[in-house]
DNA sequence: ACATTAATTGTGT
DNA sequence: ACACAATTAATGT
């Protein structure tokens, strides 16, 4: 009781303008919440995916493991967002080939995928959700790639710090050049270097474990 | 308050 | 990429 009561609260916070009422209330018979803190680890590779996320709140990084072990970041999935590969996985009724941290506090809904082939035929404001959002991811991974392709690495480093600026709303990161090296794939020494350059030309002030970013 | 240590950051080769 | 220096934060006495 108290539970379904929550989770109906938070679902028309989140998605009231995206699924229609009466998906909501059959959506709220079989969800969960579940919430998570920063840094936790919500899915490995490798592990079977028993549910479909629905973000109400934090945000998520998406990361692909490349052959040499390395660990790239491929998005971030934000409130009101769902995680694409799941919709992929599902499909495919494949093991997940990604992993998923929490990028800060959060919470979200976990919908059974057994119940996900009826909800797509059934309601069309779901399949709509469901086909945009995954349209959305593409777009998203084109710019990723391109920007891996392309892009230079402090081009890269640049879009990095903004994302994370906008996705916490925050001007000043709490983060070491350590943990940005391994989520680009990249060396420390060379993100010191390039977080210096930015220094001296004014667009971010460095300190110890923090990163000011003052233009974007 | 001071010394010690560990972690993070800066720089030259 | 590696090695080392310099700086900062954390901890114990």
């Amino acid at each position: 009781m108290e539970v379904t009561t929550e989770i109906k609260q938070q679902l028309e916070e989140t998605f009231a303008g995206i699924l229609d009422a009466d998906f909501m209330e059959e959506l709220v018979k079989y969800a969960t919440i579940q919430r998570f803190k920063s840094e936790e680890e919500l899915i490995g590779y490798g592990e079977p995916m028993k549910f479909m996320p629905l973000l109400l709140d934090g945000s998520l990084k998406v990361f692909r493991e490349s052959s040499d072990g390395r660990e790239l970041l491929l998005y971030y999935v934000e409130s009101g967002d769902t995680c694409a590969m799941t919709i992929q996985c599902c499909f495919g009724k494949a093991l997940s080939n990604v992993r998923v941290i929490a990028e800060e506090d959060g919470a979200m809904i976990m919908l059974p995928i057994q119940q996900m082939e009826q909800w797509i035929a059934k309601y069309p404001s779901w399949r709509q959700f469901i086909l945009s959002s995954y349209s959305m991811r593409m777009t998203e991974l084109f710019d990723t790639i391109d920007s891996l392709a392309f892009k230079q690495l402090d081009q890269r480093l640049w879009e990095y710090l903004t994302d994370k600026v906008k996705i916490h709303g925050e001007l000043v990161l709490n983060i070491s050049h350590e943990k940005i090296a391994e989520e680009l794939n990249s060396s420390r020494v060379v993100i010191s270097r390039l977080l210096k350059d930015f220094e001296h030309q004014g667009k971010v002030k460095l300190m110890r474990n923090k990163i000011e970013v003052k233009e974007f």
